[in-house]
RNA sequence: GCCCCAUUCGUCUAGUGGCCUAGGACAUGGCCCUCUCAAGGCUAAAACAGGGGUUCGAGUCCCCUAUGGGGCACCA
């Protein structure tokens, strides 16, 4: 690529909502292309359209990149050498370019009502055209414009589109493409109320803040044609373009977006937002290793790696040009294997303290400290330890269901009877730790006369209160001898 | 309606004319391990959308069809 110029790309957010993982995985293929170069990446907000500005969603979507760890180099809060890096506080720039644009004959103001847009739109239409404009106000006479101004009509500016012949744009991820310039339109650049269009603001601010590679989502692809005039009627030299693929929704039907959200047919929540993600549990490095795996790979087959080693090998030519359902199932997969294999037990603890208290329990470090060992290999996210490893930190214990505590050919009282020897053992035995806990059970299944998931299984419910839970011995070196023997004791009253 | 892009196991992908008897991963089934559940190990099933070309040879190149996606705003 380019050996001169510095790399830098950008992500443009519009801040009509928080961030999307689709806007994530957009923003962190532009922000791995800037750092494999050892570039910059611009944080832009593109509020052109004051309509749907929603309050607030500029932060939302700063604190999502910020999770993830795609950290820009310039942006509003930033500043940096090319700012302002909102739209709207740039607004001369764009009337300034449209003005030089009207000046140089490459546009021209179009006083058409929305009205009589609509009447155009509606007659292209009938006769199977494309839909849009058909550049009537292209050529007006000075009394013509007059006579609109008189009567109150504020123009748009649009841009004059080349109409005859052929023009090729060249995309990093699919190579070169023809488009007829007969199928182009001519495209408002200054709204009526004096902001740009995306069009316009996107060609000034890329060139502006020297943005050598665009990196944004398939659907502006098809502009493409449009911003390749756009540069040549500037005359200024075009940065590199590669439009990546989309998102789809599990089923295959659509673009994944907020409006999909909901629930999968096996009934598990679909998660669109990076905050959901985090509210759910997930961490943000597994998140990121996700979103990598789609439409990239590593090579040598590896799917486990880090976000540096990703950005040693990152390769935006290499991306697929296909859109991908999104494979959700594979972040509770990997989620696991960061975990397990990636986080320290400190980083564990850490990160399994906030949704136990979130749960409710008050949480002892120590306690915690001590069971990531037995969690960490039986949970996908964060969120799993409350179901799974609650009862430790319940002041309460909440007593299972009899139903749960006799296990198979057993009834109430030979159970009752079962606790309560395990009860007599617990009393004594020294070193209470899991091994020796392990051995002298094993010999009181014999004893008893029963099977090992009989007394194992009873044990467990009536320590943990669930039958699925962390291993039983572990679980009561843990809990200490006399709060095992407080639960053990209790289920048994409640057997009588 | 018109224009554009795409199409390998259920899903994410490897594959850039012979190394493909199409590889890996997730999910799924089986076995092992085992105090539950996991984790781990082994293993099984599972794909080049269809049809025409080009070529000695096609998953890989070309065309058509089908399907999916995107676009055609004073939204981005």
């Amino acid at each position: 690529m380019s050996e001169t110029k510095p790399v830098r790309t950008r992500f443009g957010p519009s801040p009509t909502g928080p961030l999307h993982i689709g806007g994530a995985r957009t923003a962190l293929f532009g922000w791995l292309l800037a750092r494999h170069y050892g570039g910059q990446f611009i944080l832009r907000i593109e509020d052109t359209d004051q309509t749907r500005f929603v309050e607030g969603s500029v932060d939302l979507v700063k604190n999502g990149l910020s999770w993830l760890g795609l950290d820009w180099d310039e942006g509003p809060d930033k500043g940096g050498p090319y700012g302002p890096y909102t739209q709207s506080e740039r607004l001369d720039l764009y009337q300034k370019w449209a003005q030089w644009l009207l000046d140089n004959d490459k546009a021209y103001r179009a006083y058409d009502t929305p009205e009589e847009l609509d009447a155009i739109n509606n007659e292209l239409r009938a006769r199977k055209l494309p839909p849009g404009y058909d550049g009537r106000h292209r050529n007006l006479s000075p009394e013509q414009e007059e006579a609109f101004i008189a009567e109150g009509r504020k123009p748009v500016i649009r841009f004059k589109t080349p109409q005859e012949g052929k023009i090729v744009v060249k995309d990093l991820i699919r190579g070169e493409v023809e488009f007829d310039n007969s199928t182009l339109q001519d495209t408002v650049l200054l709204k009526s109320d004096g902001f740009p269009t995306y069009h316009l603001a996107v060609i000034i601010d890329d060139h502006f803040m020297e943005i050598s590679h665009v990196t944004r989502s398939i659907e502006w692809f098809p502009s493409l044609p449009l911003h390749t005039h756009l540069w040549q009627a500037f005359g200024w030299e075009m940065p590199q373009y590669a439009h990546l693929p989309v998102l789809l929704n599990p089923n295959g039907k659509g673009k994944l977006s907020k409006r999909h959200a909901g629930f999968s047919e096996d009934g598990k929540q679909i998660l669109v937002l990076t905050k959901e993600f985090e509210d759910a549990g997930y961490y943000a490095p597994a998140v990121v290793n996700f979103l990598t795996n789609i439409g990239w790979n590593f090579g040598d087959e590896r799917e486990v790696f880090d976000v540096e080693e990703a950005i040693e090998r990152f390769d935006i030519t290499t991306v697929n040009p296909a859109n991908s359902v999104y494979p959700i199932e594979k972040l509770d997969w990997l989620n696991g294997i960061y975990i397990r294999e990636k986080m320290t037990d400190d980083e564990l603890v850490t990160e399994l303290q906030k949704p136990l208290e979130a749960a409710g329990y008050t949480v002892d470090l120590d306690v915690l400290k001590q069971i990531v060992p037995i969690v960490k290999t039986r949970i996908k996210t964060f969120n799993d330890v409350v179901d799974l490893a609650g009862f430790f930190f319940s002041e309460d214990f909440k007593p299972p269901t009899p139903e749960d505590v006799i296990q198979k050919k057993m009834d109430a009282a030979q159970t009752r009877d079962l606790l309560l020897a395990t009860d007599e053992v617990l009393a004594t035995i020294e070193p209470f730790d899991h091994t020796t806990l392990y051995e002298r059970m094993k010999e009181l299944v014999g004893e008893l006369g029963l099977k090992n998931g009989q007394v194992f299984g009873a044990q467990r419910v009536a320590v943990t209160g669930q039958t699925i839970s962390t291993p039983t011995f572990e679980t009561m070196e843990i809990l200490g001898r006399e709060e095992t023997r407080r639960r053990i004791q209790l289920v048994a009253k409640l057997l009588e």
